[in-house]
DNA sequence: GGGTCGTGAGTAATCACTCACTTTACCAAA
DNA sequence: TTTGGTAAAGTGAGTGATTACTCACGACCC
């Protein structure tokens, strides 16, 4: 096997490692395990532990889940609501999700705040780098076309507010820990929606237009009733 | 030195340890050294460290900062202002509080997510239970006084999300990982406020009447503009 | 002087990490 | 096609340090 492919393996296999287990409680030898190599090898491909954790959160800076989603459309003309919609949708498929991937990224960036707290600043600086402008100008047009209405003087805030709303929300659901029962998931996944466009701002009436048009077909809100 | 005593002053040292490094990442070494005894003592009055886990973890399920700062005052007068401003308010203190044990508490709350899935589903169930019945009608009363729009059949999940929010927006600023720059701290406040308030349904009428007018004296929002 | 409080050296197991070694992949000369 | 050389891919037993936990023993008390 090619060195960058066995490099790959090692990378995915590591961040399901710690994404599960946290820095501290995951082994160099459960890692090896999980890629079906020896532990020698690890050694071959990264120099320590930490090196390799430093790596995967690096990888995960570049690519927040949350942020693919909201940017994977087009920027500049995607509505608050839809931007909201993509957010909560990705969240709550992720409970019923095959691939536990993106699950596990999730609990990745939440340890990653008590592991490694100069990595999670660094994670906030980039993130909000990025999705800042985009969320601004949304939030801008919003105002401008009486859609909603300026909390603050800080619009990013706002955006971290429902940030934290989604992880959380989805730390509680995932399959290792579902300790927190919504009830229904498509009702909870509105009530959800609806709690943070109100919570940015927007108006009643233009939730209420708005919301579940599924416009985006990229990453719309397209959940069946059929979980439990 | 009394043995009940003694027991207290480990506690309360692991759970400092536990709460900094989670339960993998906190050696019974550290936590006899931060208690200032011999390791052999510290098993003397608990008979692993998975116990004195647990009993710290079952300890927080009747001790959530957010809930005590909730029905601290009585709970069938409480407007959802004076919850809502409570609850930011005691979360922003925080940052600048001396004694850190609280924001500790807040870190635990949210390992406890990773490291043991079973009590953080125990410490919602209790947390729901107990705060429940008390926001749900807080919630009746503002929609029938024409305050607030029912948003969703399950206004539990509204105190979640709100609970969430209020979490991780705490984790963020704490002193070990400040990661998330808010600005002004008593704007932040004011912002997070409104965020949840218009998230779980109240009107704009109804929030810039009641907010801020620190009706509570126990726990209002009687922050000063001293922080960065 | 029995009983609790407290210690610190000790245990086996496990940790991250190393190293001497074998296997495989690849390519050119015969 | 076969042969031989070589470097990378891969192994697994082994390293000292650290882990959770124990135990024999001393210090203080009523």
């Amino acid at each position: 096997m090619t060195s960058d492919l066995r490099r790959q393996l090692i990378l995915s296999a590591a961040k399901r490692c710690f994404a599960r287990n946290g820095f501290a409680g995951t082994t160099t030898k459960s890692v090896a395990a999980a890629a079906a190599i020896s532990e020698g090898l690890l050694f071959k491909h990264f120099p320590s532990k930490a090196a390799l954790y430093a790596e995967i959160l690096a990888e995960e800076c570049e690519a927040d889940p949350d942020l693919a989603h909201l940017l994977g459309q087009e920027p500049s003309t995607a509505t608050l609501v839809e931007l909201v919609e993509g957010m909560v949708g990705h969240f709550m498929r992720l409970r019923d999700a095959p691939d536990q991937e993106e699950a596990q990224r999730m609990r990745l960036m939440v340890t990653s705040h008590l592991d490694d707290g100069e990595f999670a600043r660094l994670l906030y600086d980039k993130v909000g780098k990025l999705i800042g402008p985009t969320f601004a100008a949304s939030l801008d047009r919003a105002i401008a076309a009486g859609e909603a209405t300026r909390i603050g003087d800080e619009p990013l805030n706002l955006f971290w507010f429902a940030h934290h709303t989604v992880l959380m929300g989805a730390l509680t659901q995932l399959p290792a820990t579902p300790c927190l029962p919504y009830g229904d998931a498509t009702a909870a996944e509105r009530q959800l929606c609806q709690f943070i466009l109100r919570g940015i701002g927007l108006t009643e009436a233009a939730i209420s237009t708005h919301l579940g048009r599924q416009p985006s077909p990229s990453a719309g809100p397209s959940v069946t009733a059929e979980s439990a």
